[in-house]
DNA sequence: TACGTTGTGCGAAACGTTTCGACAACCGTA
DNA sequence: TACGGTTGTCGAAACGTTTCGCACAACGTA
C-alpha cells in the first residue's frame, strides 16, 4: 500500500503539505494541490486508518453491544444492527459488532481501553442499565437504542410506546370494539426490567383507559402452550373480550390454536394484533395478522447517527421516539354483534 | 489511558522490556517479569490496538461483508454474524459489519485500503462472485459463508444440501410417502445465480432419485400467492404427490392456503416441509412444520474461525459442509391409504 | 530602505507499539 | 587472567499519520 511519503515524493512536496492538501486542514497553493491530488490519484493511496487514528485520537469506529447469550434474537435485533452499520457507513464510520457475555462491564472495560473504539452503541437496554451508568462514569460517549428509566442527558431512540398503544387502540375502537385485552411479554422479561415489557404494558393500559374502552391485562405468556392458557383464562374471566393484542409471537400461535379449538374464527370471533412484531413475522400466520411493526432499522440508524453527532460536537441530548407502524392484516375485524357460537373445549 | 511507558516507568524498566514481558515474545527475569504484570496492573494498562497494528500490520479485526440492499434478510444471516462475532471474539479478533452497496468490489478495495481489516468475511456468495475472484487477485485472506461454483482452494463453510436433502427424502419415504415435490426460492434468487437455490434443486432431484421415489420440481414461488398458484398446478399435473419440501415461507403460506381451500388437511393430505428456515419460523405455522433448519450461527463460527487460521500462518484449505437439521413438527405424516377427499376450489 | 503582512511550504515531534542490534554482567573453562 | 557463551536489559528505529512552529519569498506600506 502507499503511504503520503509516496505520494509527497510523487509530487515532489513536503508530506505534511500532502496531509494538508488532500484534508483540506490548513490552505495550498491551487496548483500545488492538483499535482498532489492526481499523484493521489495515479498511486491509489488511501489513508491508513491506524495510522490516523493513533495520532488524531479519533478512530470512526463505533462499537454496537449485543448480548450474545439471549436467544431471542430476532428481524427487529438484526434490523437494529443492519441500520446502525447503513447510518454508519453513510457519515463515514464503521461498526463493529460486540457480543456481550457474562460480565458486561468488564468487557465493555476492556472494549473502551484498547482505544480502538470512539463510541458504543448500546441495544437491549434495561431499566436499570448498569452498561449506561458505567460509559456516563467513563465519559465514554454512546447512545441507547431503547432507553433506561431515567435517561437524563444520553442520547436514545426508542419506541414511541404511547403512540404505539394508542393506533393499536384507535384501531380496535375504530372496528367497533369496547373490549380489548393485552398480553405481554413473559414474566422472564418482565423481571429483567425490560423496558418494551414494562412501557406497552402501561402505554396500552393508558391508551385504553384514555378512549374509554375495556381492558384486561396481567397475562404474560411466554410460548404456544402458555398462550392457549393465557386466553383461556381470559375468556373465562373477561368474556366480553373481542380484540387482543399480544407481544410475544410464539404466544400468538396459542392464542391461535385455543380460538380455533373453540370452533371460533379469527377475526370473526377475535381480532388479534401482534405487538413489537415485523410485518414479515405476521405474514407467517394464517390469516395474516395485524401487526405493530417496530421500526427497527429506524431506530438502529438513528442511534448511528446521534452517537457520531455527539462525537462531533456538542449539543442538546438527542432523543427521538417513533411509533410502530400498523400494518393492517386479515385478522382485524368488527365484533360480531350476535354474540359468539361454538363450544368450549371438553 | 496509561500506555507502555507508563508501566516501564513504575516498574523502573525500559519500555522494550515491558514490552516483551507483557506479551512473552523474548524472555523476561522471572523477578522483573513480576515486577512489571503488577505494574500494569495497578495501572489497569491496555495495549493500544492502533498503535500494535500500525506496527505489525496487524489489526486483529475482521469484516463481515452484507448485502445492503436485499431486504430478504432472516434469522439465518442474523445468525451468520452473530455466530461470526462470537467466535471472531473468541479467538481474539473483532468483526466489522460492512455494509454493501451498489458496488461491491470498489467498497471492497476502499475497505482493504485502509489497512483496518486483517480479512474480510464473505456471505450472500454467488456461483459466480465478483468478490471472491477480487480478493483472490488482491491476495487479501478470506473465507465464504458459502462458495463459489468453484472454489478451488478457498476457505467455506457451506450447508451440505447433498446430506440436508437426503435427510428430507430419508424423512417422507419413511413414512411411506413415494411422491416428492419441491418449491424452489424464486426465480430472482436462480437467475442471480444464488448458490443454496441451484444447489438444494438439484440435490433434491439427486436424493430422490437415489431413493427411488417420484419427484417434482421446476415450481419457484415468491410470494404467498404465488405460492398458492404453484401447489395448483402441483395437484394438476402431479395429483400423487403426497409430500413437499418449500424454500420459501411466504410459499409456504400460500401452500397452506391452497390446502385448506381444498379441504384437505395438513398432515393427513400433505405432508409439509420448510426447508432452509428456522425451527423459530416453522412454530409460527398452524400445524407447526417440519423444519429444515439451517446451521447459522455454525456457519457464521466455522467461517470466522477457518479465516482467522488462515490468518494466523498457511495451512490446507479449510472447506466445511454442515447438513441442516431436520427438525421434525407436526406436519409430517404417513400419507392416506384412501386417497384424498374434499371439493376442488370453485 | 526598513519593516510588518500574507501566502506557502518544510521539517520535526508526537501518537503507542514492536523489533532488533548492542551491550553489561555473569558463568564456566582454558 | 583472559575469553567465548549466556542471560537479561536497554535504546533507537520504524509503522503512517497529524500538527505546529518556523522559514522564506513576495508584497505593500511607512
Amino acid at each position: 500500500m502507499s503511504s503520503l511519503r509516496d505520494v509527497a515524493e510523487r509530487a515532489q512536496v513536503a508530506i505534511s503539505t500532502v496531509s494538508a492538501a488532500l484534508n483540506g486542514t490548513r490552505p495550498v497553493a491551487a496548483d500545488t494541490k492538483r499535482r498532489i491530488e492526481q499523484a493521489a490519484a495515479e498511486l491509489g493511496y488511501r489513508p491508513n486508518l491506524l495510522a490516523r487514528g493513533l495520532q488524531s485520537k479519533r478512530t470512526r469506529i463505533l462499537a454496537l453491544l449485543y448480548p450474545a447469550p439471549r436467544s431471542g434474537f430476532g428481524l427487529t435485533e438484526m434490523q437494529f444492527a443492519t441500520g446502525a452499520a447503513e447510518a454508519a457507513r453513510e457519515l463515514g464510520h464503521h461498526l463493529l459488532l460486540s457480543p456481550e457475555h457474562a460480565d458486561p462491564i468488564e468487557e465493555l472495560r476492556h472494549l473502551t481501553g484498547l482505544g480502538l473504539v470512539d463510541g458504543v452503541l448500546l441495544m437491549e437496554v434495561g431499566l436499570d442499565d448498569e452498561r449506561a451508568a458505567f460509559l456516563t462514569a467513563a465519559g465514554v460517549p454512546f447512545s441507547m437504542i431503547g432507553r433506561t428509566r431515567d435517561p437524563g442527558s444520553i442520547d436514545y431512540a426508542d419506541i414511541d410506546f404511547a403512540a404505539t398503544a394508542r393506533s393499536a387502540v384507535a384501531h380496535v375502537a375504530a372496528l367497533g370494539h369496547r373490549e380489548l385485552a393485552f398480553f405481554n411479554l413473559s414474566a422472564d422479561a418482565y423481571a429483567g426490567g425490560y423496558g418494551p415489557a414494562v412501557r406497552a404494558g402501561e402505554e396500552f393500559a393508558a391508551a385504553a383507559r384514555a378512549a374509554g374502552i375495556g381492558y384486561a391485562d396481567g397475562y404474560r405468556p411466554g410460548s404456544a402452550e402458555e398462550g392457549r392458557e393465557a386466553f383461556e383464562r381470559l375468556m373465562d374471566a373477561h368474556p366480553g373480550v373481542t380484540a387482543l393484542a399480544v407481544m410475544d409471537d410464539h404466544a400468538a400461535v396459542g392464542v391461535i390454536a385455543a380460538v380455533a379449538a373453540r370452533g371460533w374464527r379469527i377475526p370473526d370471533d377475535l381480532t388479534l394484533m401482534l405487538v413489537l412484531s415485523s410485518a414479515r413475522v405476521a405474514e407467517m400466520f394464517h390469516p395474516r395478522l395485524t401487526a405493530l411493526e417496530p421500526p427497527g432499522t429506524e431506530l438502529g440508524r438513528l442511534g448511528a447517527r446521534m452517537l457520531i453527532d455527539r462525537l462531533r460536537g456538542d449539543g442538546p441530548p438527542q432523543q427521538r421516539l417513533v411509533p410502530c407502524r400498523l400494518v393492517a392484516g386479515d385478522s382485524s375485524a368488527p365484533p360480531r354483534t350476535t354474540g359468539r357460537e361454538g363450544r368450549r373445549r371438553a
